[in-house]
DNA sequence: CGCGGCTTTGATGTTCATCAAGTAAAGTGG
DNA sequence: CCACTTTACTTGATGAACATCAAAGCCGCG
Protein backbone atom coordinates (compact mmCIF):
# COMPACT_ATOMS: atom_id res chain seq x y z
CA UNK A 1 0.00 0.00 0.00
CA UNK A 2 1.30 3.55 -0.89
CA UNK A 3 0.53 5.94 2.52
CA UNK A 4 0.93 9.52 2.98
CA UNK A 5 1.07 9.48 -0.48
CA UNK A 6 -1.18 11.06 -3.28
CA UNK A 7 0.40 9.92 -5.87
CA UNK A 8 -2.58 6.83 -5.81
CA UNK A 9 -4.55 9.26 -7.52
CA UNK A 10 -1.92 10.70 -9.74
CA UNK A 11 -2.93 10.08 -13.58
CA UNK A 12 0.78 9.76 -14.50
CA UNK A 13 1.41 6.71 -12.35
CA UNK A 14 0.55 4.58 -14.67
CA UNK A 15 1.95 5.63 -17.63
CA UNK A 16 5.49 6.13 -15.98
CA UNK A 17 5.55 3.68 -13.53
CA UNK A 18 3.31 0.85 -15.46
CA UNK A 19 5.98 -1.99 -14.40
CA UNK A 20 7.10 -0.50 -11.29
CA UNK A 21 6.07 -3.13 -8.31
CA UNK A 22 4.25 -0.92 -5.19
CA UNK A 23 6.72 -1.14 -2.80
CA UNK A 24 9.29 0.75 -5.22
CA UNK A 25 6.41 3.45 -5.99
CA UNK A 26 6.15 4.16 -2.48
CA UNK A 27 10.00 4.13 -1.48
CA UNK A 28 9.84 6.98 -5.16
CA UNK A 29 6.85 8.91 -4.11
CA UNK A 30 8.32 9.36 -0.72
CA UNK A 31 11.19 11.43 -1.65
CA UNK A 32 8.99 13.19 -4.33
CA UNK A 33 8.32 17.48 -4.37
CA UNK A 34 5.57 18.59 -6.44
CA UNK A 35 6.00 22.14 -7.00
CA UNK A 36 3.28 24.84 -8.74
CA UNK A 37 4.40 27.23 -10.72
CA UNK A 38 2.50 30.26 -12.00
CA UNK A 39 2.41 31.37 -15.05
CA UNK A 40 5.80 32.55 -16.74
CA UNK A 41 7.86 31.00 -14.24
CA UNK A 42 11.27 29.78 -14.52
CA UNK A 43 11.48 25.77 -13.68
CA UNK A 44 14.54 25.12 -15.03
CA UNK A 45 17.69 27.69 -16.17
CA UNK A 46 20.18 26.67 -18.69
CA UNK A 47 23.28 25.72 -17.29
CA UNK A 48 21.61 24.28 -13.91
CA UNK A 49 23.28 20.85 -12.93
CA UNK A 50 20.49 17.80 -13.87
CA UNK A 51 20.16 16.95 -10.24
CA UNK A 52 16.58 15.86 -10.22
CA UNK A 53 14.08 13.76 -12.52
CA UNK A 54 11.54 16.42 -13.47
CA UNK A 55 8.12 15.43 -15.28
CA UNK A 56 5.32 17.96 -16.08
CA UNK A 57 1.98 16.96 -14.05
CA UNK A 58 0.06 19.95 -14.77
CA UNK A 59 0.16 23.19 -17.22
CA UNK A 60 2.13 24.05 -20.42
CA UNK A 61 5.88 24.87 -20.86
CA UNK A 62 7.92 26.05 -23.09
CA UNK A 63 11.80 24.65 -23.73
CA UNK A 64 14.19 27.09 -25.01
CA UNK A 65 17.43 28.52 -25.79
CA UNK A 66 18.99 31.53 -26.71
CA UNK A 67 20.59 31.78 -29.85
CA UNK A 68 23.98 32.91 -30.67
CA UNK A 69 22.46 36.38 -32.23
CA UNK A 70 21.39 36.85 -28.54
CA UNK A 71 17.31 35.95 -29.79
CA UNK A 72 15.08 33.48 -28.00
CA UNK A 73 13.98 30.04 -29.62
CA UNK A 74 11.81 27.96 -28.45
CA UNK A 75 12.74 24.07 -29.06
CA UNK A 76 9.40 22.79 -28.17
CA UNK A 77 5.97 23.62 -26.35
CA UNK A 78 5.37 20.40 -24.13
CA UNK A 79 2.40 19.04 -21.80
CA UNK A 80 1.59 16.83 -18.98
CA UNK A 81 3.11 13.25 -20.43
CA UNK A 82 5.89 14.86 -22.59
CA UNK A 83 8.11 15.19 -19.34
CA UNK A 84 10.00 17.85 -18.69
CA UNK A 85 13.52 16.86 -18.80
CA UNK A 86 13.69 13.71 -20.24
CA UNK A 87 15.54 15.14 -23.01
CA UNK A 88 19.06 15.62 -21.98
CA UNK A 89 18.47 13.70 -18.53
CA UNK A 90 20.83 10.70 -19.47
CA UNK A 91 23.09 12.54 -22.30
CA UNK A 92 24.41 15.70 -20.29
CA UNK A 93 24.96 16.69 -16.72
CA UNK A 94 23.84 20.34 -17.14
CA UNK A 95 20.65 21.58 -19.21
CA UNK A 96 21.25 23.41 -22.14
CA UNK A 97 18.12 24.71 -22.46
CA UNK A 98 15.89 26.74 -19.94
CA UNK A 99 12.02 25.45 -19.15
CA UNK A 100 9.51 28.70 -18.02
CA UNK A 101 5.60 28.00 -17.65
CA UNK A 102 3.60 29.12 -20.36
CA UNK A 103 0.06 28.40 -18.11
CA UNK A 104 -0.15 27.91 -14.34
CA UNK A 105 1.88 24.30 -14.34
CA UNK A 106 2.56 21.57 -11.41
CA UNK A 107 5.86 19.80 -11.69
CA UNK A 108 6.79 16.33 -9.66
CA UNK A 109 10.41 15.98 -8.65
CA UNK A 110 12.01 12.77 -8.14
CA UNK A 111 15.30 11.41 -7.06
CA UNK A 112 17.10 10.55 -10.08
CA UNK A 113 19.54 8.54 -8.23
CA UNK A 114 16.63 6.15 -7.55
CA UNK A 115 15.30 6.31 -11.32
CA UNK A 116 19.10 5.58 -11.72
CA UNK A 117 18.71 2.55 -9.66
CA UNK A 118 15.27 1.35 -10.82
CA UNK A 119 16.22 1.50 -14.16
CA UNK A 120 19.30 -1.16 -13.08
CA UNK A 121 17.21 -3.65 -11.24
CA UNK A 122 13.91 -3.41 -13.15
CA UNK A 123 13.73 -4.00 -17.08
CA UNK A 124 10.72 -3.23 -17.95
CA UNK A 125 10.72 -0.18 -16.27
CA UNK A 126 14.38 0.53 -18.55
CA UNK A 127 12.12 -0.59 -21.78
CA UNK A 128 9.12 1.54 -20.34
CA UNK A 129 11.44 4.56 -20.06
CA UNK A 130 13.43 3.78 -23.60
CA UNK A 131 10.11 3.81 -25.24
CA UNK A 132 8.65 7.17 -23.89
CA UNK A 133 12.06 9.04 -24.28
CA UNK A 134 12.03 7.25 -27.98
CA UNK A 135 8.79 8.46 -28.95
CA UNK A 136 9.29 12.50 -27.32
CA UNK A 137 12.15 12.85 -29.16
CA UNK A 138 10.77 11.46 -32.30
CA UNK A 139 7.72 13.92 -31.79
CA UNK A 140 10.44 16.79 -31.38
CA UNK A 141 12.24 16.08 -34.78
CA UNK A 142 9.50 15.48 -36.68
CA UNK A 143 7.99 18.59 -35.75
CA UNK A 144 11.36 20.58 -36.50
CA UNK A 145 11.02 18.72 -39.71
CA UNK A 146 7.50 19.37 -40.41
CA UNK A 147 7.87 23.52 -39.32
CA UNK A 148 11.10 23.58 -41.45
CA UNK A 149 9.42 22.83 -44.91
CA UNK A 150 6.47 24.87 -44.95
CA UNK A 151 5.93 28.78 -45.29
CA UNK A 152 5.02 31.33 -43.10
CA UNK A 153 1.35 30.74 -43.46
CA UNK A 154 1.76 27.47 -43.22
CA UNK A 155 3.34 27.34 -40.22
CA UNK A 156 1.39 29.72 -38.36
CA UNK A 157 -1.53 27.45 -39.03
CA UNK A 158 0.43 24.04 -37.97
CA UNK A 159 0.85 26.12 -34.36
CA UNK A 160 -2.95 27.21 -34.36
CA UNK A 161 -3.31 23.71 -35.48
CA UNK A 162 -1.33 21.79 -33.07
CA UNK A 163 -2.93 23.87 -29.94
CA UNK A 164 -6.67 23.52 -31.18
CA UNK A 165 -6.28 19.58 -31.38
CA UNK A 166 -3.06 18.05 -29.52
CA UNK A 167 -3.50 20.97 -26.38
CA UNK A 168 -6.97 22.25 -25.63
CA UNK A 169 -8.77 20.33 -27.71
CA UNK A 170 -11.30 23.07 -29.21
CA UNK A 171 -11.47 25.40 -31.99
CA UNK A 172 -11.90 28.13 -29.93
CA UNK A 173 -8.69 28.79 -27.00
CA UNK A 174 -6.68 31.60 -25.26
CA UNK A 175 -3.12 31.85 -27.01
CA UNK A 176 -1.03 30.86 -24.31
CA UNK A 177 1.91 32.22 -25.74
CA UNK A 178 2.74 35.68 -27.72
CA UNK A 179 3.10 36.52 -31.03
CA UNK A 180 6.31 36.94 -30.62
CA UNK A 181 6.95 33.62 -28.87
CA UNK A 182 5.46 32.07 -31.92
CA UNK A 183 7.64 33.88 -33.92
CA UNK A 184 10.48 32.29 -31.58
CA UNK A 185 9.01 28.97 -32.25
CA UNK A 186 8.36 28.99 -35.79
CA UNK A 187 11.87 31.01 -36.93
CA UNK A 188 10.29 34.05 -38.43
CA UNK A 189 9.69 37.83 -37.32
CA UNK A 190 6.78 39.09 -34.79
CA UNK A 191 5.43 41.18 -37.38
CA UNK A 192 5.50 38.34 -40.04
CA UNK A 193 3.30 36.23 -37.34
CA UNK A 194 0.87 39.29 -37.05
CA UNK A 195 0.36 40.11 -40.54
CA UNK A 196 -0.59 36.62 -40.91
CA UNK A 197 -2.99 36.07 -38.18
CA UNK A 198 -4.43 39.91 -39.84
CA UNK A 199 -4.84 37.67 -43.02
CA UNK A 200 -5.98 34.54 -41.57
CA UNK A 201 -8.75 37.11 -40.18
CA UNK A 202 -9.58 38.99 -43.38
CA UNK A 203 -10.04 35.87 -45.01
CA UNK A 204 -12.54 34.80 -42.52
CA UNK A 205 -10.53 31.44 -40.98
CA UNK A 206 -10.57 32.57 -37.67
CA UNK A 207 -11.49 35.43 -35.86
CA UNK A 208 -9.31 37.30 -32.85
CA UNK A 209 -10.27 38.47 -29.81
CA UNK A 210 -6.74 39.41 -28.49
CA UNK A 211 -4.95 36.39 -26.76
CA UNK A 212 -8.41 34.39 -27.77
CA UNK A 213 -8.25 32.38 -31.09
CA UNK A 214 -11.26 31.06 -32.75
CA UNK A 215 -10.95 28.72 -35.63
CA UNK A 216 -14.27 28.99 -37.95
CA UNK A 217 -12.63 27.19 -41.23
CA UNK A 218 -10.99 24.09 -40.10
CA UNK A 219 -10.76 23.01 -43.51
CA UNK A 220 -9.17 25.68 -44.79
CA UNK A 221 -6.50 26.02 -41.98
CA UNK A 222 -5.81 22.27 -42.79
CA UNK A 223 -5.26 22.81 -46.40
CA UNK A 224 -2.95 26.01 -45.37
CA UNK A 225 -1.44 23.57 -42.82
CA UNK A 226 -0.61 20.89 -45.48
CA UNK A 227 -0.05 23.01 -48.84
CA UNK A 228 0.75 26.65 -47.48
CA UNK B 1 35.58 -16.37 -24.91
CA UNK B 2 34.02 -15.72 -28.19
CA UNK B 3 34.39 -18.01 -30.92
CA UNK B 4 33.90 -17.95 -34.45
CA UNK B 5 32.98 -14.21 -33.79
CA UNK B 6 35.53 -11.35 -35.58
CA UNK B 7 33.20 -9.17 -33.32
CA UNK B 8 36.07 -9.67 -31.26
CA UNK B 9 38.13 -7.05 -33.01
CA UNK B 10 35.10 -4.82 -33.14
CA UNK B 11 35.61 -1.27 -32.40
CA UNK B 12 32.21 -1.39 -31.98
CA UNK B 13 31.68 -3.52 -28.83
CA UNK B 14 33.13 -1.40 -26.16
CA UNK B 15 30.81 1.27 -26.46
CA UNK B 16 28.02 -0.79 -27.20
CA UNK B 17 28.43 -3.51 -24.98
CA UNK B 18 30.47 -1.74 -22.44
CA UNK B 19 28.32 -3.56 -19.18
CA UNK B 20 27.64 -6.99 -21.33
CA UNK B 21 29.30 -10.03 -20.15
CA UNK B 22 30.71 -12.29 -22.42
CA UNK B 23 28.50 -15.15 -23.34
CA UNK B 24 25.71 -12.51 -23.96
CA UNK B 25 28.03 -11.00 -26.32
CA UNK B 26 28.38 -14.11 -28.32
CA UNK B 27 25.07 -15.16 -28.16
CA UNK B 28 24.51 -11.72 -29.89
CA UNK B 29 27.28 -12.26 -32.52
CA UNK B 30 26.28 -15.88 -33.06
CA UNK B 31 22.87 -14.20 -34.37
CA UNK B 32 24.55 -10.83 -35.85
CA UNK B 33 24.42 -10.48 -39.85
CA UNK B 34 27.03 -8.24 -41.16
CA UNK B 35 25.93 -6.35 -44.44
CA UNK B 36 27.87 -4.22 -46.89
CA UNK B 37 26.02 -1.61 -48.77
CA UNK B 38 27.78 0.21 -51.89
CA UNK B 39 27.60 3.95 -52.02
CA UNK B 40 24.05 5.29 -53.22
CA UNK B 41 22.40 1.33 -51.86
CA UNK B 42 18.72 1.73 -49.80
CA UNK B 43 19.38 0.22 -46.31
CA UNK B 44 16.30 1.08 -45.03
CA UNK B 45 13.02 1.83 -46.74
CA UNK B 46 10.31 3.69 -44.85
CA UNK B 47 7.32 1.62 -44.02
CA UNK B 48 9.30 -1.30 -43.57
CA UNK B 49 8.72 -3.06 -39.70
CA UNK B 50 11.19 -2.66 -37.21
CA UNK B 51 12.45 -5.92 -36.32
CA UNK B 52 15.85 -6.07 -36.18
CA UNK B 53 18.73 -3.46 -34.38
CA UNK B 54 20.77 -2.05 -37.02
CA UNK B 55 24.12 0.06 -36.18
CA UNK B 56 26.76 1.58 -38.52
CA UNK B 57 30.06 0.23 -38.70
CA UNK B 58 31.31 1.79 -41.38
CA UNK B 59 30.77 4.56 -43.87
CA UNK B 60 28.05 7.02 -43.73
CA UNK B 61 24.64 7.38 -44.63
CA UNK B 62 21.55 9.63 -44.75
CA UNK B 63 17.91 9.80 -43.22
CA UNK B 64 15.68 11.03 -44.75
CA UNK B 65 11.96 11.47 -45.90
CA UNK B 66 9.76 12.47 -48.38
CA UNK B 67 7.60 15.86 -47.64
CA UNK B 68 3.86 16.27 -48.43
CA UNK B 69 5.21 18.37 -51.41
CA UNK B 70 6.96 15.41 -52.68
CA UNK B 71 10.17 16.56 -51.64
CA UNK B 72 13.43 14.59 -50.33
CA UNK B 73 14.28 16.23 -47.03
CA UNK B 74 16.96 14.79 -45.02
CA UNK B 75 16.68 14.21 -41.52
CA UNK B 76 20.63 14.00 -40.77
CA UNK B 77 23.72 12.09 -42.05
CA UNK B 78 25.05 9.35 -39.43
CA UNK B 79 28.36 8.23 -39.55
CA UNK B 80 29.64 4.89 -37.39
CA UNK B 81 28.32 5.36 -33.86
CA UNK B 82 25.43 6.76 -34.48
CA UNK B 83 23.36 4.10 -34.67
CA UNK B 84 21.42 4.01 -38.19
CA UNK B 85 18.00 3.00 -36.57
CA UNK B 86 18.26 3.94 -32.65
CA UNK B 87 15.92 6.47 -34.15
CA UNK B 88 12.22 5.16 -33.04
CA UNK B 89 13.55 1.88 -32.79
CA UNK B 90 11.55 1.38 -29.52
CA UNK B 91 8.47 4.60 -30.06
CA UNK B 92 7.44 2.86 -33.37
CA UNK B 93 6.67 -0.67 -35.61
CA UNK B 94 8.01 0.68 -38.54
CA UNK B 95 10.20 2.97 -40.20
CA UNK B 96 8.98 6.48 -40.79
CA UNK B 97 12.23 7.48 -42.51
CA UNK B 98 14.31 5.66 -45.30
CA UNK B 99 18.45 5.41 -44.96
CA UNK B 100 20.36 5.17 -47.63
CA UNK B 101 24.44 4.63 -47.83
CA UNK B 102 26.36 7.95 -49.16
CA UNK B 103 29.80 5.68 -49.56
CA UNK B 104 30.61 2.40 -48.96
CA UNK B 105 29.10 1.32 -45.86
CA UNK B 106 28.50 -1.66 -43.66
CA UNK B 107 26.06 -1.95 -41.58
CA UNK B 108 25.41 -4.90 -38.07
CA UNK B 109 22.41 -6.21 -37.85
CA UNK B 110 21.42 -7.98 -34.29
CA UNK B 111 18.58 -9.53 -33.22
CA UNK B 112 15.90 -6.82 -31.78
CA UNK B 113 14.64 -9.84 -29.23
CA UNK B 114 17.80 -10.49 -27.78
CA UNK B 115 18.40 -6.63 -27.14
CA UNK B 116 14.91 -6.76 -25.51
CA UNK B 117 16.37 -9.16 -23.56
CA UNK B 118 19.11 -7.37 -22.30
CA UNK B 119 17.48 -4.57 -21.96
CA UNK B 120 15.31 -6.76 -18.72
CA UNK B 121 17.76 -8.56 -17.51
CA UNK B 122 20.90 -5.66 -17.92
CA UNK B 123 20.55 -2.71 -16.07
CA UNK B 124 23.87 -1.29 -16.68
CA UNK B 125 23.23 -1.93 -20.15
CA UNK B 126 19.83 0.04 -20.27
CA UNK B 127 21.84 2.70 -18.65
CA UNK B 128 24.11 2.90 -21.43
CA UNK B 129 21.61 2.68 -24.22
CA UNK B 130 19.25 5.33 -22.48
CA UNK B 131 22.48 7.62 -22.71
CA UNK B 132 23.36 6.64 -26.27
CA UNK B 133 20.04 7.36 -27.31
CA UNK B 134 19.70 10.42 -25.88
CA UNK B 135 23.05 11.74 -27.41
CA UNK B 136 21.61 10.78 -30.28
CA UNK B 137 18.25 12.39 -30.23
CA UNK B 138 19.93 15.83 -28.34
CA UNK B 139 22.27 16.21 -31.41
CA UNK B 140 19.67 15.95 -33.62
CA UNK B 141 17.36 18.07 -32.63
CA UNK B 142 20.04 21.08 -31.98
CA UNK B 143 21.34 20.22 -35.41
CA UNK B 144 17.72 20.82 -36.99
CA UNK B 145 17.56 24.14 -34.76
CA UNK B 146 20.99 25.21 -35.29
CA UNK B 147 20.27 24.87 -39.31
CA UNK B 148 17.01 26.25 -39.04
CA UNK B 149 18.70 29.93 -37.21
CA UNK B 150 21.14 31.05 -39.95
CA UNK B 151 20.48 31.71 -43.49
CA UNK B 152 21.81 30.66 -46.75
CA UNK B 153 25.75 31.20 -46.10
CA UNK B 154 25.86 29.97 -42.57
CA UNK B 155 23.68 26.62 -43.85
CA UNK B 156 25.88 25.77 -46.35
CA UNK B 157 29.19 26.84 -43.60
CA UNK B 158 27.40 25.05 -41.30
CA UNK B 159 27.78 21.71 -43.35
CA UNK B 160 30.74 22.09 -44.81
CA UNK B 161 32.42 22.58 -41.26
CA UNK B 162 30.73 19.55 -40.19
CA UNK B 163 31.99 17.25 -42.70
CA UNK B 164 35.61 18.77 -42.08
CA UNK B 165 35.56 17.97 -38.76
CA UNK B 166 33.19 15.42 -37.68
CA UNK B 167 33.66 13.35 -40.66
CA UNK B 168 36.93 13.39 -42.57
CA UNK B 169 38.44 15.14 -40.10
CA UNK B 170 40.57 17.31 -42.45
CA UNK B 171 39.78 20.42 -44.52
CA UNK B 172 39.85 18.71 -48.09
CA UNK B 173 37.46 16.43 -48.95
CA UNK B 174 35.46 15.01 -51.14
CA UNK B 175 31.79 15.94 -50.60
CA UNK B 176 30.44 12.56 -49.86
CA UNK B 177 26.55 14.60 -51.24
CA UNK B 178 25.31 16.66 -53.98
CA UNK B 179 24.52 20.26 -54.30
CA UNK B 180 20.76 18.74 -54.73
CA UNK B 181 21.35 16.53 -51.13
CA UNK B 182 22.52 19.17 -49.46
CA UNK B 183 19.44 21.67 -50.56
CA UNK B 184 17.31 18.88 -49.04
CA UNK B 185 19.32 18.71 -45.68
CA UNK B 186 19.66 22.58 -45.14
CA UNK B 187 16.14 23.45 -46.76
CA UNK B 188 17.24 25.26 -49.59
CA UNK B 189 16.85 25.14 -53.06
CA UNK B 190 19.70 23.40 -55.43
CA UNK B 191 20.72 26.25 -57.18
CA UNK B 192 21.16 28.94 -54.04
CA UNK B 193 23.84 25.86 -52.77
CA UNK B 194 25.92 26.16 -56.08
CA UNK B 195 25.44 30.03 -55.86
CA UNK B 196 26.57 30.08 -52.74
CA UNK B 197 29.40 27.69 -52.54
CA UNK B 198 30.68 30.15 -55.61
CA UNK B 199 30.53 33.08 -53.67
CA UNK B 200 32.63 31.10 -50.71
CA UNK B 201 35.17 30.69 -53.84
CA UNK B 202 35.23 34.09 -55.19
CA UNK B 203 35.77 35.02 -51.77
CA UNK B 204 38.48 32.66 -51.53
CA UNK B 205 37.35 30.95 -48.87
CA UNK B 206 37.49 27.25 -50.44
CA UNK B 207 38.39 25.79 -53.81
CA UNK B 208 35.87 23.48 -55.62
CA UNK B 209 37.27 20.57 -57.75
CA UNK B 210 34.22 19.03 -58.74
CA UNK B 211 32.90 16.81 -55.80
CA UNK B 212 36.50 18.06 -53.90
CA UNK B 213 36.18 20.60 -51.76
CA UNK B 214 39.28 22.33 -49.81
CA UNK B 215 38.72 25.02 -47.17
CA UNK B 216 41.21 27.64 -47.51
CA UNK B 217 40.18 30.33 -44.72
CA UNK B 218 39.04 27.85 -41.98
CA UNK B 219 38.17 31.35 -39.92
CA UNK B 220 36.46 32.91 -41.89
CA UNK B 221 33.97 30.03 -42.45
CA UNK B 222 33.23 29.88 -38.71
CA UNK B 223 32.60 33.12 -38.54
CA UNK B 224 30.09 32.93 -41.43
CA UNK B 225 28.40 29.84 -39.66
CA UNK B 226 28.46 31.99 -36.94
CA UNK B 227 27.11 35.15 -37.56
CA UNK B 228 26.14 34.18 -41.53
C1' DC C 1 -0.85 58.37 -14.79
C1' DG C 2 3.01 57.10 -17.41
C1' DC C 3 6.36 53.78 -18.57
C1' DG C 4 7.55 49.61 -20.99
C1' DG C 5 6.37 45.79 -23.46
C1' DC C 6 3.14 43.77 -26.71
C1' DT C 7 0.51 44.44 -30.85
C1' DT C 8 -0.60 46.27 -35.33
C1' DT C 9 0.03 48.35 -39.96
C1' DG C 10 2.68 50.36 -43.69
C1' DA C 11 6.87 51.21 -46.55
C1' DT C 12 11.19 49.55 -48.09
C1' DG C 13 14.91 46.56 -49.17
C1' DT C 14 17.10 42.00 -48.79
C1' DT C 15 17.02 37.18 -49.29
C1' DC C 16 15.58 33.53 -51.51
C1' DA C 17 12.73 30.50 -54.88
C1' DT C 18 11.43 29.94 -59.45
C1' DC C 19 12.09 29.88 -64.31
C1' DA C 20 15.07 29.47 -68.13
C1' DA C 21 19.02 27.95 -70.61
C1' DG C 22 23.25 26.07 -71.17
C1' DT C 23 27.46 23.09 -69.93
C1' DA C 24 29.57 19.19 -67.93
C1' DA C 25 29.52 14.54 -66.18
C1' DA C 26 27.76 10.02 -65.72
C1' DG C 27 25.23 6.19 -66.82
C1' DT C 28 22.92 3.11 -70.83
C1' DG C 29 22.16 0.31 -74.72
C1' DG C 30 23.75 -0.98 -79.23
C1' DC D 1 33.65 2.00 -77.32
C1' DC D 2 30.64 5.45 -78.99
C1' DA D 3 26.19 7.80 -79.63
C1' DC D 4 22.44 8.72 -76.70
C1' DT D 5 19.99 9.77 -72.63
C1' DT D 6 19.75 11.24 -68.32
C1' DT D 7 21.27 13.47 -64.29
C1' DA D 8 24.15 16.85 -62.03
C1' DC D 9 25.98 21.32 -62.13
C1' DT D 10 26.18 26.33 -63.17
C1' DT D 11 24.80 31.18 -64.15
C1' DG D 12 21.52 34.85 -65.01
C1' DA D 13 17.01 37.23 -64.73
C1' DT D 14 12.75 37.89 -62.39
C1' DG D 15 9.38 37.98 -58.89
C1' DA D 16 7.67 36.34 -54.41
C1' DA D 17 8.47 35.76 -49.62
C1' DC D 18 10.26 37.62 -45.82
C1' DA D 19 13.07 40.83 -42.58
C1' DT D 20 13.84 45.31 -41.20
C1' DC D 21 12.69 49.93 -40.04
C1' DA D 22 9.40 53.19 -38.54
C1' DA D 23 5.31 54.89 -36.25
C1' DA D 24 1.34 54.59 -33.66
C1' DG D 25 -2.28 52.39 -30.65
C1' DC D 26 -3.10 49.23 -26.88
C1' DC D 27 -2.73 47.14 -22.41
C1' DG D 28 -1.10 45.93 -17.89
C1' DC D 29 1.30 47.27 -13.96
C1' DG D 30 3.77 49.81 -10.54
Amino acid sequence: MIANCNCEKCEMKDLFFENVGATDIEAMCSNKTETKYKKGSVIVEKGQVIENFIYLKKGLVKLFRISSSGKEQIITIAKPLDFVNLLSVFSDSCYNYSVVSLIDSTTCILDFKQIRDLIKTNGSFSMGLLRKMSTISDKIILQSIEIRQRHLPGRVAFILLYFANEVFYSHEFDLPISRKEIAEFIGMTTENVIRTLSEFRKDKIIKIYGKLIEIIDIKKMEQISLHG
